[in-house]
RNA sequence: GCCCGGGUGGCGGAAUGGCAGACGCGGCGGACUCAAAAUCCGCUGUCCGAAAGGGCGUGUGGGUUCGAAUCCCACCCCGGGCACCA
């Protein structure tokens, strides 16, 4: 420090002592211990009289080695701040922080260092932890659990044995125990699958019953093997072009034993629920599109030599079934070898066999061709492609006969893999009956000077005998009913959304609380030998696996781990351990509920507990208050979390269906990166600006280079972290920074050099309490002129709304302006005015809002004082100025009295000299008076 | 292609039917300094003008209104999601 900069100067140095002093201050007092209301949390702060409780939660993070960058906190200040201002509007607030440290992430990053995922993890979250508590955050520390936790996963492993010992009643539409489902088949009040009395089935048999029902399941279906991760993944965690959306490596469809969880028996409710949900409206839309609900109807069309074979399509436009003219299956459907005829029909049209002698051969070539082709390849060449059968089915409707085809446009994975092909509706089956030289008949209407192909829209039915001249909605309906009663087929409901697969081949997460006996079926492992704990390995890497390989457990290199002796009711025998384990979102689902009982050993949560802080006041669905993170968790986590929930309130664990009351989504931190000539990336921060140009190094070496921008991170070589802040401005200067940038659910690009403008406020501020020389407190006990008192109270008032409303970025330019004002009036801060500032800033930056508070003379802690409240008898004001305009442009300002009427308004806008000089001697043609707002003068 | 979100000074943004550009960055000028940094003060949408003042101005074009960044219609551009889902 040069000689002449004042001694006392609130600058980085002296920002970094308040703030270690602080931050260790509140260890000490504990100050941000949270009660619960009873339990074994029951010490903590809780406030005085009435209260309202308040949850405030941030999307956990996962703790990867680089550490933080400055566009990580941003949610986590965002969610510090709110529940800093509500704890000062006297709310009773929970706010903690933990961290999902199972999964990919966490042993990518371990496979990359070369180190134990465990010893990697804990080191991690070690730095995490520093870095968060240097940014000030007010988090309940007893709380932070870690998904990695023995403590925690035991639990993790107890709900799976919940979902495990469950089924779902369709009738009663919830989740009930298994046991219940048992004792049905056992009085007989359900029939078996195949009739026989539950009392003849041998106990095998009757696992495989009840197996079949569980809500989770071991099933063989097509799974995404990704050998590049050497694990099958989700289909949530599956890019468009097929690749792995952790890593990118290329993902294969191949059908597996796995676990899966019946999530698709939820899809009902989790879109109906939705509604009840303060979330963001696209988040609602992305959830329901993955869910994918299609009402529509599943129709019969006899085929096959004898017409004995059925082909089963669902259709979502059952009243164009007058137009379906040919049908169409997925290349693997089942039925295909069934229906393959023998030979072409006579006067089968060529461009149908695919050159092919036989339809046996036609179908065999055009599945290797359709195999051969990659997902890239069906989403950039969408040309129709297929080929006859050489058999027909029956139109039920009108006993015509249509050709059966193959072709990739129709799926497996969707409906019933088979569809009824109407060109006149749909364009797909235009393009395809173009392509094949196949009849069009139009069912709906199109309208006058329609000149498109096929016709989506509304209108009257046509060509379909007694649909005619119905509606579509109409017609539906109508021909639902024909179907039913004529047994065709009957109304249904597809969806999108699939069971979750829920196992994957990786060290790094919850083993499953599961064993096999000698016939194959998995039995849960019972409670009391919970938690089931991952066995420490050395060789714990996934292989590098090759296409045909099958995916390989390293849980099945743990020898000692793998058997195990239990009694599982039937005398002690030697098991076989599940060597899966769960996918990384399993820890997520539910790590709120364990925020809220954190030590409780005997249950997940206590149910008081849990109806304390997730319950709602007002009759609202319940859950967490408000829930801040990242849009990227939209059909990920968010979905999971809610399912877990809502088999969790079946089972009546908790006492509400949904985790989440309010979502907010914080947008990202970007920053600009830069590319030399070479397009090699340069270290962005000894990039300069030069007259528009951007110039990397200096003296002889100083070359251009070219700007572009985007995530923060060591490949574009633009990171900024928060230590760097630290050093240059400190915490309470980043935090304010970051809530300054820009509305909170936006993104925004990160500049270094703007960041000054929220030190300089401090600063400001500082120096309106503290005198920088000699470091005394210089406020006054005179009271405030008239006009700051009403500034004071109008910025209390506006900034306490903005809090509430998450507007930080206003809040701190209202709060701004009122400290420019003090700075520019002469004479010491009146404390009148100085307390309040304090106040309202401390829960954007509370280390400074502490010290300047301590100094005012306060010996507590700034935390729980209450927020200022503004006396609105001062909001008013006795005259005000008010804008005039003529013809809709302001050409004056005339000063009235706040309670003026009407005809004052109007006589002192038309008094005004700037007015009568635009009238020109003219009587205006009408004047508009808005009161206490305007007048518009129209000539 | 379909569905969301967005387009305002050199930059981040404010104003959601009533004074466009609050607040901040950057820039320019000044004070302090031997000097620089830091700090402080003033100016800063754009065009015409010495000034007073005036014209223009919120992606483009149209509309509603006394009055539109804000509401409506059409289009353009950017970002995101889904994508042959029957």
């Amino acid at each position: 420090m040069s000689s002449d900069t004042p001694a006392h100067r609130y600058d980085a140095a002296l920002a970094g002592e308040i703030e270690l002093r602080w931050q260790q201050r509140w260890r000490d007092d504990r100050t941000y211990e949270t009660a619960n209301p009873t339990g074994v949390l029951t010490t903590g702060h809780r406030p005085e009289g009435e209260s309202r409780k308040l949850f405030v939660m941030d999307m956990f993070p996962y703790p990867s080695g680089a550490g933080l960058h400055v566009g990580h906190p941003l949610g986590f200040i965002g969610t510090d701040v709110y529940a800093r201002y509500k704890r000062m509007t006297g709310h009773h607030v929970l706010h903690t922080m933990g961290f999902d440290a199972f999964g990919l992430p966490a042993e990518e990053h371990a496979r990359q260092t070369g180190t134990h995922p465990r010893d990697n993890t804990e080191a991690n979250i070690a730095t995490y932890r520093r870095q968060l508590t240097r940014l000030g955050l007010g988090h309940d520390p007893r709380r932070g659990v870690s998904t990695t936790d023995v403590a925690y996963y035991r639990w993790t492993q107890w709900i799976f044995l919940q979902i495990f010992n469950s089924w779902y009643d369709a009738e009663a539409d919830r989740a009930r125990p298994i046991a219940e489902l048992e004792a049905a088949f056992a009085d007989g009040s359900r029939p078996t699958s195949d009739g026989r009395p539950w009392a003849q089935l041998s106990p095998t048999e009757r696992r495989r019953l009840i197996n079949d029902h569980r809500l989770a399941y071991v099933d063989e279906a097509p799974v995404n093997w990704c050998p590049g991760l050497g694990t099958v993944l989700a289909n949530e965690e599956v890019t468009a072009d097929g690749r792995s959306e952790r890593g990118n490596h290329p993902v294969f469809r191949r059908p597996l034993k796995q676990w899966m969880m019946r999530i698709t028996a939820y899809a009902d409710r989790l879109i109906a629920d939705l509604d009840r949900l303060e979330w963001p409206e696209p988040i609602k839309i992305m959830q329901r599109n993955w869910i994918g609900r299609s009402d529509g109807a599943s129709v019969d069309f006899p085929a096959g030599a004898d017409g004995g074979a059925a082909i089963t399509v669902f259709t979502t436009r059952p009243d164009t079934l007058f137009g379906a003219t040919y049908m169409v299956l997925a290349p693997e459907h089942p039925l295909v070898d069934d229906l393959v005829a023998d030979a072409w029909p006579d006067g089968t049209n060529p461009s149908w066999t695919g050159g092919a002698a036989t339809p046996a051969e036609a179908v065999a070539a055009y599945r290797e061709a359709a195999a051969q082709k990659s997902e890239l390849d069906r989403q950039e060449n969408r040309e129709k492609t297929g080929v006859f059968i050489g058999a027909t089915a029956t139109n039920p409707v009108n006993g015509e006969p249509i050709p059966v085809f193959i072709a990739d446009y129709v799926l497996m994975g969707y409906g019933t893999g088979a569809i009824m092909a109407v060109p006149g509706q749909d364009e797909r089956d235009w393009e395809f009956a173009e392509a094949f030289d196949l009849p069009i008949v139009r069912t709906v209407e199109p309208p006058d000077g329609f000149d498109g192909k096929a016709y989506v829209g509304d209108g009257p039915a046509i060509n379909s005998s007694f649909l005619d001249g119905l509606e579509v909605d109409a017609a539906k309906a109508r021909i639902i009913e024909w179907l039913e009663a004529e047994g065709h087929g009957h109304g249904t409901v597809t969806y999108k959304l699939r069971d979750w697969l829920f196992s994957r081949q990786r060290y790094w997460g919850e083993p499953f609380p599961i064993v096999y006996g000698d016939d194959g079926e998995p039995r849960a492992v019972p409670e009391e030998a919970l938690p089931v704990e991952l066995p420490e390995l050395i060789d714990w890497a996934p292989r590098a696996l090759d296409v045909d390989s099958a995916p390989e457990p390293p849980l099945g290199r743990a020898e000692h781990w793998t058997t195990v002796e239990l009694d599982l009711g039937d005398g002690p025998r030697t098991y076989q351990r599940e060597l899966n384990t769960m996918p990384q979102w399993a820890g997520s689902c539910w790590y709120y509920l364990r925020y809220l009982d954190p030590t409780n050993e005997n249950e997940m949560v206590d149910p008081r507990v849990e109806q304390y802080w997730l319950g709602d006041p007002d009759g609202r669905v319940g859950g967490v208050d408000l829930y801040i993170g990242g849009v990227e968790h939209a059909v990920l986590h968010l979905l999971y979390a809610r399912f877990w929930h809502k088999v969790l309130y079946d089972l009546g664990h908790v006492s509400g269906p949904e985790p989440f009351q309010r979502l907010f989504n914080q947008g990202y931190i970007q920053a600009y990166a830069y590319q030399d000539d070479r397009g090699i990336y340069v270290d962005a921060d000894r990039v300069v600006e030069r007259d528009g140009r951007f110039v990397f190094g200096d003296g002889p070496d100083a070359a251009e280079v070219f700007r572009s921008y985007g995530k923060m991170g060591k490949s574009l070589k633009n990171s900024v972290t928060p230590d760097d802040m630290y050093t240059e401005y400190g915490a309470d200067t980043l935090r304010l920074h970051e809530m300054f940038m820009g509305p909170l659910d936006q993104d925004r690009v990160w500049d270094t050099t703007a960041v000054v403008g929220s030190h300089r406020l401090l600063q400001r501020v500082w120096r309106n309490v503290v005198d920088e020389e000699s470091d005394a407190v210089v406020v006054s006990d005179e009271p405030a002129g008239d006009e700051l008192r009403r500034l004071l109270h109008r910025t209390i008032a506006e900034v306490g709304a903005d809090m509430d409303g998450l507007r930080f970025n206003t809040a701190i330019a209202k709060i701004t302006e009122l400290n420019n004002q003090l700075t520019k009036a002469d004479g010491p801060t009146p404390r009148e005015v100085a307390e309040p500032l304090v106040l309202m800033l401390a829960p954007l930056v509370p280390h400074i809002a502490e010290e300047l508070w301590q100094r005012l003379g306060h010996d507590e802690s700034v935390v729980y004082r209450p927020f200022p409240s503004a006396d609105p008898a001062l909001l008013v004001d006795d005259t005000i100025e008010i804008p005039v305009q003529v013809n809709g442009k302001v050409r004056a300002r005339v000063t009235v009295a706040a309670d003026a009427d009407e005809a004052a308004m109007r006589a002192a806008a038309l008094g005004d000299p700037k007015v009568a000089e635009q009238l020109g001697g003219d009587e205006p043609r009408k004047v508009i008076v808005v009161p206490n707002k305007l007048v518009n003068v129209v000539v």
